[in-house]
DNA sequence: CGAAACAGCACTAAACTGGTGCCGATTAAT
DNA sequence: ATTAATCGGCACCAGTTTAGTGCTGTTTCG
């Protein structure tokens, strides 16, 4: 299935969110954590699972916690410089389209089929179209309200 | 999960291989069908899943079935008008990207959050650049070894 | 008629998803 | 120092999806 799962849902609200307080925040200070539950008491969805997404997007240096009492979350790097590629991969990994669709390095677990699957390479090409276009949203245009068309002009050349 | 379904590799497969078929056919004479049996004999996938796999096919137009007796299957149409999404949508239905990205029409299921979603209208916007994607690749250009790049340059304008 | 081949339904086992529970580690505030 | 807030990690459960198979019916060639 062509699907986000709702991890990744949840994730992306809370980076919309942690976007907009880093936006707010007076140019050269501190920008301010969040907590997964202030984060959650906004949105109707399991706070739980919000806070699970943003823990593996801490993983992947997404975004930066700090830990105890008022220790919340904030943004690793600028929100022009996260993209949904980034966001996708941390909180869903990078799967291929198909079992076929192998990493292009050599071996790992590859097709059986090899010599006679025709269908690998393009469906290698279509996998790297969609991250290039994952890649053309950053965080930035998606918490701005108005959203530059341009971005959707893929990116693969 | 950005991955697609078996039944949709191994629709891949046989379309590509019906596709061959078709090219091979001299010019105005009536291409010949090949049996789901005939195709599974030459890849090491389980035949019944490429059955099943052609039989969804059939149901959605793109390839057409002569039954009984040397029967079987040719496209539909030609493999220069068969694209991606067509097949896709054909093997695993036209998902959203999330719950929360619903169709542009009204109501449906649609979110409850609404109001304070940000993130569904830019996922739209994702997901119909996927599509674009897709319907850019036809079975033609899967078929043929070598592929024009310029297929992955999104068609979105 | 009989065999080949598509068509449709139903079923199982494994994997994945959504969601939750529990507990430990860390830190600010009192 | 104690407490409470908060992140972090592990593990669990139920529902859905996926992969794969079985069976039966129907159509058509020979």
């Amino acid at each position: 299935m062509l699907k986000l799962t709702k991890r990744t849902e949840y994730g992306l609200i809370a980076l919309v969110h942690l976007a907009d307080k880093a936006a707010e925040a007076p140019a050269g200070s501190e920008v301010e954590v969040v907590s997964a539950r202030a984060i959650g008491d906004q949105f109707p969805v399991p706070k739980r699972l919000l806070a699970e997404a943003l823990k593996a997007l801490q993983a992947d240096g997404i975004v930066e916690s700090t830990r105890g009492a008022q220790g919340g979350y904030r943004l690793a790097k600028p929100a022009s410089e996260i993209s949904l590629r980034d966001v996708v991969g941390a909180l869903e990994g990078s799967p291929m389209l198909t079992t076929c669709d192998g990493p292009a390095n050599g071996e790992e677990h590859s097709c059986e089929m090899e010599s006679v699957c025709r269908i690998k390479s393009p469906l290698a090409r279509v996998r790297m179209g969609i991250w290039a276009l994952l890649d053309g949203v950053t965080l930035e245009s998606i918490a701005s309200r108005s959203i530059d068309p341009a971005e959707f002009v893929s990116p693969t050349r």
